[in-house]
DNA sequence: CGCAAGATTATT
DNA sequence: ATAATCTTGCGA
């Protein structure tokens, strides 16, 4: 079963919670996710929507279940999807992926880099699109969660999430 | 309109 | 620890 807006329309925290262990789907290919993280709106200094819709971080405050690509440092992409109603900015960053066909894609650029992610998957409608859609599987329950990476602000917040190595 | 900083990664 | 590399968004 396909995962669409009633699944994302919550709290960025809770979808980036249940997002591990669901079947990311990426041109045919399926992947398990195993990392994400939460980013939200005014309450998130580390968000690009912290500062309100801007050209780039408006979709944020668009409506669920939507893709949210951007371009980093010049030389990478990260893949995010929307969350929470339209109106409320929030998004969680997929980082992280077990691909059945290759190995383990540990980072959003790497795992954008290996699907060929660019700028034409950005703003996707993941209830309908053929190429980007989340599958329904059981949710994981073993999971860590600390600080996100690569921010400079808003690291008392723990909202990145991943599988308990164990 | 110019400039510093950035949700990263590979290399030194 | 730092370069690679370019878009974004703030300040002027």
């Amino acid at each position: 079963m396909r995962l669409g807006s009633k699944f994302f329309n919550d709290h960025a925290v809770t979808v980036a919670r249940n997002l591990l262990g669901k079947i990311l789907v990426i041109n045919g290919e399926n992947a398990i996710i195993n990392e994400t993280e939460a980013y939200r709106g005014y309450d998130d200094p580390a968000s690009h929507a912290f500062r309100g819709p801007t050209p780039r971080s408006s979709i944020m405050f668009g409506v669920p279940a939507q893709s949210y690509v951007y371009m980093i440092y010049g030389m990478y992409f990260c893949l995010n999807i929307i969350c929470e109603p339209e109106g409320i900015a929030a998004a969680v960053l997929i980082r992280g992926i077990l691909a059945k066909t290759s190995n383990v894609l540990n980072g959003p650029g790497k795992l954008c880099r290996h699907f060929n992610i660019n700028m034409s998957y950005h703003a996707l409608d993941l209830n309908t699109s053929d190429v980007l859609y989340v599958e329904n599987a059981p949710s994981i329950i073993n999971y860590n969660s600390s600080s996100r990476v690569g921010i400079s602000t808003a690291k008392d917040k723990l909202w990145r999430f991943y599988f308990k190595p164990e």
